[in-house]
DNA sequence: AATATCAATATTGTCGACAATACACTGCCA
DNA sequence: TGGCAGTGTATTGTCGACAATATTGATATT
């Protein structure tokens, strides 16, 4: 699927490469539902591999926090809650303001024209369907900017963690917003900023634009409680 | 050891839990060197256990990022950089000051009384011997901000990812400083920022402090390398 | 009816063996 | 002499079985 041949597809050399990356889409997607309980006879037995390979992949999964386990009892998906994904939000607004930054720093001029030509590609996606930009055109601008810190460690984070979490709330969680046209324009401000080099600016807005959509997230949540309540 | 204990020591239930342990520290202590290859066997034997488990704590150390494995090739301990510890000192900036922010919000008075104490206790410390300060109870005072931030997200990330790398940056590149008393000081700034509740004051001193230190640090890295070149 | 106890069953952790892959060494050829 | 190919060995990935632990269901007690 494209969303992952855009984000650095996993490079699948075993088995439990494979089995991961198709655990990873299973959460993600709800096939295996958030806070149900995994057995590993039942997997391995679906998928036709030994266990060895399965708990491999479980191990990946706990380190990019899809999964929990508990010795002895075994994995469960993490159970997903209004509290966990406004701490998301805020690291992102730390995390992702100083990729801004950084990027405002880094990012060659070779970069920045790529970065054009893909707001240039999500403008005309926005005005055909607004959905496939929300499920990952966003994502997509973001994983730019932070590949453009070229600071490894903080792509890895990126990549190994809070990726997959975003994710995982993002369908799970269904999160339709009114906001696309306004997020758009924030994210040009944003391009606008790095192309002139003002790290400091790019900062601010990348941080006050994450703040604003963790605003949003917050009231669409509490919207959606007020209604199953 | 008191290190373990002072910040969050990992529940020993299984085999993998207790090498996992003995592993971090025999690399953070330079007992399995920098760079250097692991051998399964080797190691299995070494701790008379099945290669089962070792790979289970195997997959922990990479998931905190102390070794790198290759599928088919095996594990290697992280070769230690300038370029990787600067970018670690940046993340750092970015979400210690996050933290102290919320830390100025979400601390009781009795944290905050504690961490009073804490900063008591460091100031005998200091009189008598500054190894032990420059070793663990830096990381102490910064834990206790971050755990204070109630984040508990921010938390893991710190405990899993970053706490071990900065132990091995640090016991590896023998970080002795002149800046401890000055650190210190900045140290009583901040709680006092955080006291008074004031976020946004407690996250510039923290990016601030943090910054200096990661200046401090490059400056000596650099005298370091002018020495061996 | 509710709670506690016990035994059976299922699951998780670990073991040792086999299959697949990479590495190291040797010999041959240009 | 240097590079390449082939072979043997070591290591990594996976398998299935056994041991240890937790869960579930049935029975007894209050």
């Amino acid at each position: 699927m494209s969303d992952t041949q855009e984000n650095e597809p996993m490079v699948i050399s075993t088995i439990a490469d494979k089995v991961c990356n198709k655990l990873q889409n299973a959460i993600v997607e709800g096939v295996i539902p958030a806070g149900s309980k995994i057995s590993e006879p039942a997997l391995a037995s679906e998928f036709g591999i030994s266990r060895g390979p399965l708990r491999e992949a479980l191990s990946r999964l706990e380190a990019c926090n899809l999964i929990e386990r508990t010795p002895n009892v075994g994995a469960r998906v993490v159970t997903l809650t209004r509290e966990h994904l406004v701490e998301i939000y805020l690291i992102r607004e730390s995390l992702e303001g100083l990729a801004a930054r950084l990027a405002a720093e880094k990012m060659s001029d070779k970069d920045i024209f790529e970065l054009d030509a893909l707001l240039e590609k999500h403008k005309q996606q926005i005005k055909q369907d607004q959905s496939y930009y929300q499920k990952e055109g966003d994502m997509d601008f973001h994983f730019r900017i932070i590949k453009g810190s070229k600071n490894s460690h903080l792509i890895d984070m990126f990549s190994n963690d809070l990726y997959h979490l975003i994710r995982l709330y993002r369908y799970q969680f269904g999160m339709v917003s009114k906001r696309v046209p306004r997020a758009f324009v924030e994210h040009e401000q944003i391009v606008d900023a790095i192309r002139q080099r003002d790290g400091e600016l790019a900062q601010f807005l990348m941080t006050r634009h994450i703040s604003s959509s963790r605003r949003n997230v917050e009231k669409m949540l509490d919207e959606h409680l007020a209604i199953t309540d």
